[in-house]
DNA sequence: TTTTTTATTAGAGACGTTCTAATGTATTGA
DNA sequence: TCAATACATTAGAACGTCTCTAATAAAAAA
């Protein structure tokens, strides 16, 4: 379900039921992470399209806010790419499709995947998350 | 089976077979990486450990390497953590425990583990890899 | 309000990694 | 064997991503 009526307010909400300010900066990145459907973004994209939008927002903010916002469950960040951090709107369960080549993720639906028969962990710790990365390469042809 | 008798010759021939020049560094560093059982290290700890056992070898050189060896078949790139790349000298289908806390990998046969469901790849990819992650964190205590 | 707390910012800096171009070493072929 | 060639190594500079700093600004509390 996409909210396109009231994106502010639904929005401001959002950021009240995890304790952050709603600043100016936030709500725009918010509204511009949540207002479509399942997203994956870097900073650097985020960037990029706020201020394609007249959003004027540093890149140090875009940090700030990508990880606040992954701390307080509104986005997941995946680790697929050695050199740069995605993060994901998609908070719940669920794995990637992931395309070195062309440098974009695809949702798989956390309930479409099973892994079966994983070991013990490594003594003194407990499993935390499986993340399951499916990495493809463009066909030939 | 750990090669103790001939580590020169063993590492000589691996060299030969991947068609990579035999020089002094690379010979030196393959001993490191192959001596013992699996190992994951990253460029800095390799590097590290060849000044500590006398090997003269500059950083660029042990970056050089571990991706010639990657791409030679010796060693597996393993992305797991956004900041720093793992090698992996077990090259074999298998997954693996990720301690983010203490940044420690531990490999998980790939025959213990089962991925199924997975929907297929994205227009126009085909898969390449599965890769499984399962990240774990100290226990309480 | 005024005060206090928290957020934003530009720019500097840190970090892992890659590049550059000069030097050194292995291999080839006479 | 030696010269010629191809390739590897190196220190240090440069890169890209990300984090820090310390000054400014804005939100919340009093």
């Amino acid at each position: 379900m996409i909210e396109t009526r009231r994106p502010y307010a639904a929005v401001l909400e959002r950021l009240r039921e995890v304790n952050l300010r709603p600043t100016r900066q936030r709500l725009a990145l918010a509204r511009l992470l949540f207002a479509g459907g399942d997203r994956h973004v870097t900073a650097e994209s985020l960037h990029r399209q706020a201020l394609a939008n007249r959003v004027r927002v540093s890149l140090a903010t875009v940090y700030n806010t990508l990880h606040q916002f992954t701390e307080a469950g509104l986005l997941r960040e995946v680790t697929v790419d050695a050199t740069r951090s995605y993060f994901d709107t998609n908070t719940s369960h669920h794995h990637h499709f992931f395309c070195e080549e062309d440098r974009y993720l695809v949702d798989i639906p956390g309930d479409a995947v099973r892994v079966e028969n994983l070991p013990a962990p490594p003594e003194g710790t407990a499993i935390n998350r499986v993340d399951v990365v499916v990495r493809v390469r463009r066909e030939a042809g």
